[in-house]
RNA sequence: GGAGACUUAGCUCAGCUGGGAGAGCGCCACCCUUACAAGGUGGAUGUCACAGGUUCGAGCCCUGUAGUCUCCACCA
């Protein structure tokens, strides 16, 4: 017998251990229908929060729905080394000991880095077990493992090949703080306030006369090679040929035109930076232009600036510069401004573009390849289907991706470079002669492992019976946030290399946010560890919470409330289920529901139960989790515990019991997928259960139990019921205050309701078939509450039943006088007004009736 | 500069293909009724941002306006 009060920490302890020894989550059922999942890997630098607890729940109710409904369902777990957020944590941790990874070198630090990955595996494994996720964990793999490495060799050399990878020198972003490329969205744009800072350019020939020109950045003045001016610009083209003194180092400079400068913006007057500057880049390249390169790696200025700058840290260069500047009389004005500046999304310093030798993958062709995939009916759907335009816009305008990191962590790029004559050789495997070889010292960028993540974690490039069986996936469960990092990478890698999207479906999902809105971060410190809500509410409460009281692909607020508000329902069923055993103890044959002694009340909800399940399957089915728990939850409080063990509790029979007992279990295994600790505690405990709920199946809708009369009747007992209690609070009555009610059936036997009346009416007595004047008017029959009143006041009472009516009735009128509307509106509504109206005309007469009698 | 989302009860949010406005929490009154006081019963509260349009009928569809937010974009 379950004890009186939910407790969460007893209903956890030990099942998740029992659920892995018995094997439950292990795919390779091959008589089964598959479904494929693998988890989005978590990065191997910390602990867990709520956003991973949101999507792998989502992922853990899809893989325990699946099973129920009778799915071989893998789902694969694993981790990824995220390359630099994981290198720049390793390299924290030394720094604490004044190391850094060059006193130790690329081997020993990668010792080190090994170290800190299997610390972190072993909580996040922890917290996968707490969370109850029904992993597989037979088939887990890890971004750096063997396996998968092997995959990245194969995709780079087959890509080099391909010429899809090149390596060339243009223009990156570079963090001065990790020393590394990075990706285009590896940089997020932010406001910062900074200045423009208008300079004179004199010209050689004629110093005193000088063209302005305005810059955010003086200190790349450095690297100025040319001016540039728009040819149509009245002001300027005449300038075009001449030459004109960079302040900055006093260098001639020359004026070219190139219609890029946008006449409106600044002075029309652009200063040309090839080396460090996306745009300008491109002119360079256009006009064959020198890069001068200004910085060092750590963004001090290089010995290419003039010696009182070199070394100098980029931001002190550039007041200095501005200072010297102002001094000389080259400074005209400077304005405060407030513009997007790029930073770098691990080390939140101001990225530096830069010229550097790297890799890259050639996008146009793998784009392309997405696209048409997208366009044709083989396309990923998107859920909702609004995040498919946005992978789309994405994939329309992305520049080639700079896959070489400048990292230890990582995979290696396979490339060896001669010692002998400097020529590349890209290979899966090291070359023989590997002494005269020198391998590249990059590694990759962690999502281009990431990338293959759906087929290599199936032991793709070999034809493994996993990957035959279980690939593409049916699912990949997101948050939106990384569509353009990781979704869209992995359909048009496993395009190229499988021939097929990796996912049938992509489920998007919104991010968490704190109590008021904000992100969850360190630096606001309102970060909220899933682990607490647990301790504290138990994490069927958390798991609820997260997936019912979201929206598909919006964002959501943790609410301390709502996972309560999770607890108090869970705790409703726990002792609803209470209930249900205290009844049915005695009960030795529970099965098979003979439909012919059932009760009114009974078949009630037996109807309501299999709507639900119809109700509840169809959302499920659209993964839809939270519409889903919302027509469970109505039933769960409205149907079965406010009215249906209510109402039990008047004639318990055996039948009822049997009912009682489908009805509960039915509820638990629907509830099961979202709460599946507590599911499990209270489907032990009835009788007849299988080993664990683990191997049950979801319920199934029966079109044969569905009684709309039977519903109708409770329906209208159960208004009866609340018209009672409602005249009780009017008129002062206790809830339990006895009255004296008259009763006369219609379209049902009196012996069938006098029982329910009398229970919940607390009737001290119960008058049948007398017809009293003011009585109110239901589908079951008329009832009057004996009171003290007078004529005058029944008369009133009357009429205001009348006015509500006649509202409706003026209401169906209008509606039915509208030829339009019979014209037009779909049938079913006609015929459903028109049997309303019917209704309301008859109760209304009944009504003038009595009023003429009272009159 | 593009793209998208959001605006519904005091607060947080649901409202499925257009057909009589909902939940949780909070608030008021009453009730320890033998599953549950982490409960029950009854109740109050909404020009569904604004303005047009389509429609027999609009919270829902279309257009525009305002506000909030997010993403993308090289503007020196």
């Amino acid at each position: 017998m379950l004890k009186t009060h939910y407790n969460h920490v007893e209903v956890e302890k030990g099942k998740y251990e029992t659920w892995l020894k018995k094997g439950y989550f292990t795919a390779g059922d091959n008589s089964k229908m598959r479904f494929s999942m693998v988890i989005p890997p978590p990065n191997v630098t910390g602990m867990l929060h709520l956003g991973h607890a949101w999507n792998t729940t989502v992922q853990d109710i899809i893989a325990r729905y699946k099973r129920m409904k009778g799915y071989d369902v893998l789902w694969v777990p694993g981790m990824d080394h995220a390359g630099i957020a994981t290198q720049a944590k390793v390299e924290a941790k030394l720094r604490e000991q004044n190391i850094s990874r060059y006193d130790l070198g690329r081997e020993k630090f990668l010792v080190q880095a090994w170290k800190w990955k299997e610390e972190y595996a072993k909580t996040i494994h922890s917290q996968w077990s707490v969370m109850g996720l029904s992993l597989d964990y037979s088939k887990e793999r890890f971004t750096l493992d063997e396996g998968l490495s092997k995959a990245v060799k194969h995709v780079f050399v087959t890509l080099y090949n391909k010429g899809l990878i090149y390596r060339g020198e243009r223009i990156i972003n570079w963090d001065p703080v990790f020393k590394t490329a990075l990706s285009n969205i590896e940089v997020v744009h932010q406001d910062d306030k900074g200045y423009f800072y208008y300079f004179k350019y004199p010209f050689v020939e004629n110093p005193n006369e000088y063209l302005t020109v305005a810059t955010t950045r003086p200190e790349t003045m450095f690297g100025d090679v040319c001016l540039v001016v728009n040819p149509n610009d009245p002001r300027y083209s005449k300038y075009i040929g001449q030459k004109v003194i960079n302040p900055a180092n006093k260098e001639e400079i020359e004026i070219i035109g190139d219609s890029y400068v946008d006449i409106e913006f600044g002075t029309g007057v652009m200063k040309c930076t090839p080396a460090h500057d996306p745009n300008d880049f491109k002119i360079g390249e256009k006009y064959h232009l020198k890069r001068i390169n200004i910085f060092n790696d750590d963004a001090t200025m290089n010995e290419n600036c003039p010696k009182e700058y070199v070394n100098l840290d980029r931001f002190v260069c550039r007041d200095k510069l501005v200072a010297t500047l102002k001094e000389e009389g080259y400074l005209i004005k400077q304005e405060e401004i407030i513009h997007q500046v790029g930073h770098s999304e691990r080390s939140k310093t101001v990225v530096e573009p830069m010229v550097k030798k790297q890799w890259f993958v050639k996008m146009g062709p793998l784009a392309k390849q997405a696209l048409e995939n997208q366009a044709s009916e083989d396309k990923v759907e998107f859920i909702p289907e609004r995040f498919s335009k946005i992978f789309e816009n994405w994939m329309n305008d992305c520049e080639d991706w700079c896959i070489s990191r400048q990292l230890w962590w990582g995979h290696r790029i396979p490339a060896y470079y001669s010692k002998k004559d400097g020529s590349i050789l890209v290979s899966e495997t090291e070359p023989e002669n590997i002494d005269d070889y020198i391998q590249d010292e990059d590694v990759l960028d962690t999502w281009f492992s990431s990338a293959l993540w759906p087929f290599s974690t199936l032991g793709w490039p070999e034809d493994t019976e996993l990957f035959k069986r279980y690939y593409p996936l049916d699912i990949m469960v997101t948050a939106y946030d990384i569509i353009f990092f990781w979704v869209s990478r992995m359909i048009f890698q496993g395009l190229e290399f499988t021939k097929v999207a990796p996912f049938k479906k992509c489920l998007i999902h919104g991010l968490i946010r704190d109590e008021q809105g904000r992100k969850m971060s360190k630096s606001l410190g309102n970060g909220i560890d899933p682990f607490d809500v647990i301790n504290k509410y138990g994490v069927d409460a958390l798991r609820y919470f997260l997936t019912t009281s979201t929206s598909p692909g919006l964002d959501t607020r943790y609410s301390e409330e709502k996972v309560k508000a999770s607890e108090s329902y869970l705790n409703k069923i726990w002792n609803s289920a209470r209930y249900v055993l205290m009844n049915i103890e005695d009960e030795k044959n529970l099965d098979n529901i003979d439909l012919s002694k059932l009760s009114l009340v009974d078949k009630f909800i037996l109807s309501r139960l299999n709507k639900t399940i119809q109700n509840v399957t169809f959302n499920m089915e659209k993964y839809d989790f939270a519409n889903a728990s919302t027509h469970l939850y109505n039933f769960v409080y409205d149907d079965f515990t406010s009215w249906y063990l209510e109402l039990s509790k008047v004639k318990m029979t055996s039948e009822t019991k049997k009912v009682l007992l489908k009805v509960l279990k039915d509820i638990i295994l629907m509830i099961y997928p979202y709460t599946p600790f507590i599911a499990e505690e209270i489907y032990l405990s009835l009788p007849n259960h299988l080993e664990s709920i683990c191997l049950e199946s979801y319920p199934e809708f029966n079109p044969s139990e569905v009684f709309e009369e039977e519903e109708m009747k409770v329906n209208s007992l159960i208004k009866i019921i609340k018209d009672i209690r409602s005249f009780k609070v009017e008129n002062n009555l206790q809830p339990n205050a006895s009255i004296k009610l008259y009763f006369t059936a219609k379209d049902c036997s009196p012996e069938e309701i006098v029982p329910y009346l009398k229970r919940f009416s607390f009737a001290s007595e119960i008058v049948l078939n007398k017809h009293m004047l003011s009585s109110k008017i239901y589908e079951l029959g008329e009832i009057y509450i004996e009171e003290d009143i007078d004529k005058q006041e029944q008369i009133k009472k009357i009429e205001k039943e009348l006015e509500t009516l006649e509202f409706e009735i003026s209401r169906g009128e209008k509606m039915l006088s509208n030829e339009n509307f019979l014209l037009k509106a779909k049938k079913e509504k006609v015929d459903l007004e028109k049997e309303k109206l019917a209704k309301n005309l008859e109760k209304k007469k009944q009504y003038l009736n009595k009023l003429e009698s009272l009159k």
